[in-house]
DNA sequence: TTGACACGATACCAAAAGGTTTCATATTAA
DNA sequence: TTAATATGAAACCTTTTGGTATCGTGTCAA
């Protein structure tokens, strides 16, 4: 299952695009709205919303003649999925500690 | 709280990065074994190894001559802490849809 | 002691990324 | 209809990034 997470991946690497689905997540805005929050280019930050856009982390609705654009909470799930593989990954280290302590201690008893 | 994540969402960003961060889950590897299962330069993998370890998804600890690389999973916790913010906003997100429907659907009844 | 080995570090290169400016186009409001 | 508004798109620039090649250094083994 080599799903493409990539684009979403790559989106989430800058902070100003983070910081934009933090704040769209607040409201829905149109790209105008988003980038009066920003001292920079409306283009730089409408380039922004497109890596978004591509990676799935976003919606961009045209609206007459604005774009509203929303956070799409599906977007996440190859963030969510590819992490879940580490959860994983964590939680049977840990029970493999648990148990092997478990039995170091038996262990122990059974020396006394 | 501006932790900062960014280190470590840098460091997701390669799809390279995240094929090491997989494969260390296996087993701890030597610099040199990483770069073995690569078809680039050791140099080259040697900095995106360089990456993980600034993002602190990895340690590097040197073992004689060789430099042994394992996965670190305390590095994960900024990554985890930001998605969850958003896990929170879905959370919140569906409970208002389902207030809304249940609200929705008594009204109905009530209108019956 | 002397190679061979594993790594560090630097210089260098091409491509991608982040940003600006400029101009074009479609909508809306007056 | 006309002017203001909201966005699209292209050209251009600078910095990062991912990669190579090269040389230096510490460590181990014969």
């Amino acid at each position: 299952m080599t799903s493409s997470q990539q684009p979403a991946f790559r989106a989430l690497a800058d902070p100003t695009r983070r910081e934009i689905l933090q704040r769209l997540t607040h409201r829905n805005m149109t790209i105008g709205e988003v980038a009066d929050g920003f001292e920079m280019t409306r283009a730089a930050v409408k380039k922004h919303l497109t890596v978004l856009s591509d990676g799935g982390l976003i919606t961009m609705t045209p609206k007459g003649r604005e774009v509203v654009t929303q956070v799409d909470p599906l977007g996440f799930a190859p963030i969510r999925d590819w992490l879940s593989f580490f959860e994983h990954f964590w939680d049977s280290r840990l029970d493999s500690l648990k148990t092997a302590i478990e039995q170091e201690n038996n262990h122990d008893a059974n020396d006394q």
